[in-house]
RNA sequence: GGGUCAGUAGCUCAGUUGGAUAGAGCAACGGCCUUCUAAGCCGUGGGUCGGGGGUUCGAAUCCCUCCUGGCUCACCA
């Protein structure tokens, strides 16, 4: 039932206006003594030629509701407030989940449609630093969002296995290459490499320019280069899974940028067929000043050897063809958004679909910085994503050591990782930060664990009941504390806060919308004893401790936390 | 300099289709474990919402302007 129309229109027939208008007006106070909707009659002084008091007053006295469904209306400095009766909240919010039960949330708003989702995408050969970890775990919780929505969704690596960067490691490979021994820790020696090489660079133009030859030969089929890329990749991969594995993120395709090399000389020629490819200093570049980007995008180095935007467009028509996508979202770092946007633009000028070029979006965060600095695999600064891991479950083990807990190394895996996932998702994107492993490793107060831990509890509590009602048997009238009807509400906007998170791709929504459950759980947990000797007390309790179950745990799911059996 | 994101409590952040006394967590301090798991609960202190103008009955939120910081502005990805 809409509340809001209700009350629109009930103060429309008072007041003689628009039931659209007066709904367009009715708000949810932020301060829940005030009520659960209020109507300001502020704007109706002017119409009415009277003090807001006074219409709030005027309607007051008037108003027709009936009490079932509004219990209290009051009048506080000029706003009318309206608060619903307990049971009829009580009855609406259950009857909601009772059409779904553990699938509550999930929605077929979806069906038909297919959004691609490129995430954590990192560079072979390097690190996985927290740098990766964003992208990574902020795209996997859009791909489950998406899916238990309804999309067909696909989650893409796009793997960064191309490029100058590996020029410049067969470069110093080839002069340092003897003095490792790539049987153990085999990526943080070709990092040691990297960082060498890059050095190099900077102090010898002469050395960067070799590093760009030797790219072109590589794409133009050197076997030496070919065969020295193909154990790159296939040493990064193994490490890369380990983290994936940890994590629990899956991916759909792991098609990367080299896949698309090919379609180099494809792209340019489509481009250049529309008469918007000139040629500046040799480089073959589109203009984009007159879609009001002042930087022209490149597609075409000066040597004749390709760069990333060419890859990416080839990217772009293979998914439309692939897929047949409506959406397709890059979780990719902010400070590419000049570059994506460029993309964007020059995808307009491919001859697709304007469907496949509307559905482009950049779903952008900000940077991990270290206390010292920006990280840089280039110069040798990072902070391992499986150093974090590993201390993040080593700490969590040590508080469950003395528990009765069966599987130990599984919950302290779940938790640690539990924790490092959810301070990644706990702020809005776009906000920089400074990684600080003390807060990482905090497991106290707005965290992971909080979640984890209040989810586990609704588990023990129903287990310990043995049973779960039925709920058309559940006397509502037992549901009075303040608690229960702000569990009550929560568990109710479920499905809005997964929409705007869906509209706005920001998982933060979700996070901040468990804390908040968990939060209100707690309270709910402390003030009221669940397995109670008044029965008919007990089944209701039981039953908001069920439905509350259900939302943290398909909400932990969505982010992609695991619940623990027990910590 | 241009573009862009940001500036809210000591720290990290919520809160912007304009609404009531600006909210959490961390840190600090004080209570609560013979009672469904204390990774918890309850409470106290802590604020020129970057500054200044403007619009409005009403501004952290909208407009203008200035200040500060991040990212970015052609052959890296």
């Amino acid at each position: 039932m809409d509340f809001k129309s209700y009350i629109a229109e009930a103060i429309s027939k008072v007041t003689n206006i628009d039931k659209k208008e007066i709904k367009s007006y009715v708000e949810i106070p932020k301060d829940e003594t005030n009520g659960d909707f209020a109507f300001p009659c502020f704007r109706l002084a002017k119409e009415l030629k009277q003090a807001p008091v006074n219409i709030a007053n005027n309607i007051k006295d008037n108003i027709e509701i009936d009490s079932n469904i509004i219990s209290k209306v009051d009048v506080v400095n000029g706003f009318l407030n309206f608060y619903i009766a307990n049971e009829c909240l009580a009855k609406e919010t259950i009857q909601k989940f009772d059409a779904q039960k553990e699938d509550y949330g999930k929605s077929n708003i979806g069906e038909g449609k297919t959004v691609i989702v490129e995430y954590s995408s990192p560079n072979i050969a390097k690190p996985f630093h927290i740098g990766h970890l964003k992208t990574t775990i902020i795209g996997n919780s859009l791909y489950k969002l998406y899916k238990f929505l309804g999309y067909n969704t696909i989650g893409i690596n796009h793997l960064g296995d191309y490029g100058t960067q590996f020029a410049k490691l067969i470069e110093g490979y080839k002069r340092w290459g003897n003095e490792y021994d790539f049987s153990t820790d085999p990526i943080d020696k070709l990092a040691d490499i990297y960082k060498r090489i890059n050095a190099l660079c900077e102090d010898d133009e002469k050395v960067l320019e070799e590093c760009r030859e030797t790219f072109k030969k590589f794409e133009d089929g050197d076997p030496y280069c070919i065969e020295l890329w193909n154990k790159f990749k296939e040493l990064s991969l193994i490490e890369f899974n380990k983290i994936y594995d940890l994590l629990g993120v899956k991916f759909d395709s792991y098609k990367g940028e080299a896949s698309y090399a090919n379609q180099r000389q494809e792209i340019v020629s489509i481009l250049e067929k529309t008469g918007k490819v000139t040629e500046s200093q040799g480089a073959k570049i589109v203009d984009l000043e007159d879609v009001g980007i002042s930087t022209p995008c490149i597609i075409q180095k000066a040597n004749g050897a390709s760069i990333y935007a060419t890859r990416d467009l080839a990217a772009i028509m293979y998914r439309a063809k692939t897929y047949d996508y409506d959406k397709c979202l890059y979780v990719v770092g902010e400070e590419q958004s000049l570059y994506l946007k460029q993309v964007f633009a020059v995808a307009k000028y491919l001859g697709l679909d304007e469907k496949y070029t509307n559905g482009l979006e950049h779903v952008s965060y900000g940077m991990i910085r270290l206390p010292e600095g920006k990280m840089s695999s280039r110069k040798g600064n990072f902070f391992k994503v499986q150093d974090l891991l590993d201390e993040a479950i080593s700490k969590s083990k040590e508080i469950i050591q003395d528990r009765d807990i069966e599987d130990k190394d599984l919950v302290a895996k779940q938790v640690g990782v539990g924790a490092v996932i959810f301070e990644d998702l706990a702020e809005s994107r776009t906000k920089n930060q400074v990684f600080d492993l003390k807060e990482a490793l905090n497991f106290n107060g707005e965290t992971g664990p909080y979640i984890q831990y209040m989810t586990v509890r609704t588990n023990s509590v129903i287990e310990k009941a043995g049973y779960i009602p039925s709920s058309n048997s559940l006397n509502l009238s037992k549901i009075t504390d303040r608690s229960s009807i702000k569990l009550l509400k929560l568990i109710d906007n479920f499905e809005n806060i997964l929409l705007d998170a869906m509209h706005k791709n920001e998982p933060s929504i979700i996070s901040r919308y468990l804390i908040d459950v968990a939060q209100a759980f707690s309270t709910f947990y402390n003030e009221n004893k669940i397995l109670s000797e008044d029965k008919e007390e007990q089944d209701v309790r039981i039953y908001i401790t069920y439905m509350t179950k259900i939302v943290l745990t398909n909400g932990l799911h969505l982010l992609g936390i695991e619940v623990p059996k027990k910590m």
